[in-house]
DNA sequence: GCGCCCATGTAACTAGTTACATGATTCA
DNA sequence: TGAATCATGTAACTAGTTACATGGGCGC
């Protein structure tokens, strides 16, 4: 149950959308997924053979002189029922761990410094993720308003909308927070029993 | 750099508040930094094992008749050093993979209801939790406040009381997306074309 | 009598990362 | 001239999970 290889249905959620090679897979999960999902080359080419074996795929060579055979792979129906099947499964619950945070509980063993600089860091990454989601955003609820007639289009978009929204509010809470902390570090400075403060 | 087993400084970390064994370490992290961290025996073990190899913790052995020799584990100088220098390094930024966004994003490839009751699923939870969080930060508080003279005791506090609180940002963030979104999809269920609605 | 807690660990496995290997084309 | 992009993959590795094995004590 826990064996769930989530490679194999990342890989065919992006042949839903058109036939592709390996290569485009990735190529496509970074352009589109990259702020919730990730693939690697080392992992996905090893799957994507997997999948070919077990018939969730079908493969198609194309010549290319000069460069390497390109292999377009298309989804079979046997491939798109396991994806939608696995689709309705409730989301695994994966053991959390945060360094961040884990590192931050230890705070007391290093100096002040050391934490002020490691979440002054976070916020800086986490405001800039922030206001890219924004635009993200507005992009995505620009072409709703452009497709508003077309219930296909509105149907899929609402998700992809739904899932930038999401990404949004975690960096805006986790800005909230890091604001916080600085506030907090502030008031703890003058304690200074560690190294730096030379 | 990759490679930086966080399982021995999450040991370590436990090690540095008293000696205890493998079990006890577990168990701590299970009671004390479970809504960020854990850790499993079948890891810890053998990690453990190495650590002493390498000298950053010591072993002794506590006979018990009738049960198995306990093996008390403590921190030694060397491992000190090398925890409060892992604490200093910069978070190492690992590959995002969301299960619940990446399901999400594929929404209109199932029933609207099974969207909706995931995310139902995910409110409910989160919700607890962050009910939990609240909890565990009153009771953080409360404690900060009795020891408001013991420098040391609010120097460590503070940080765990950081720690809450980020848990407590997210959960809250999350409860507010789901909301949101069970509004979205309310929006959406009448152009249903998918299985349910019987 | 059943199941949980204490307490140790190993073996077999899966998932995922990094480095390596190859090589043409295009653009600055 | 050198870097990026296209395009394939393999090999060696690490981290982490699950299942197994053992067994007394304690409370309901």
């Amino acid at each position: 149950m826990a064996t769930t290889n989530k490679t194999r249905y990342a890989i065919l959620g992006m042949l839903v959308m058109e036939p592709m090679s390996g290569y485009d897979i990735k190529k496509h999960i970074e352009r589109n997924l990259s702020y919730f999902w990730n693939e690697n080359y080392g992992h996905l080419y090893p799957i994507l053979k997997r999948l070919h074996a077990d018939g969730w795929v079908t493969k198609q060579a194309e010549e290319n002189e000069g460069k390497p055979t390109r292999y377009v792979y298309s989804i079979t129906e046997l491939g798109r029922r396991m994806l939608a099947d696995w689709l309705t499964l409730p989301v695994e619950r994966l053991p959390v761990r945060n360094e961040m945070l884990f590192k931050l509980f230890f705070g007391d063993m290093v100096s002040v410094e050391s934490n002020r600089q490691r979440i002054a860091d976070d916020l800086t990454f986490a405001d800039q993720r922030q206001k890219q989601l924004e635009k993200l955003e507005e992009e995505l609820r620009a072409e709703l308003d452009r497709h508003k007639d077309d219930v296909e289009f509105r149907n899929n978009g609402i998700f992809r909308f739904m899932t930038v929204r999401q990404a949004r509010y975690a960096a805006q809470a986790h800005v909230q927070w890091c604001r916080e902390c600085l506030d907090i570090l502030d008031g703890l400075e003058d304690v200074g029993d560690e190294k730096e403060e030379a």
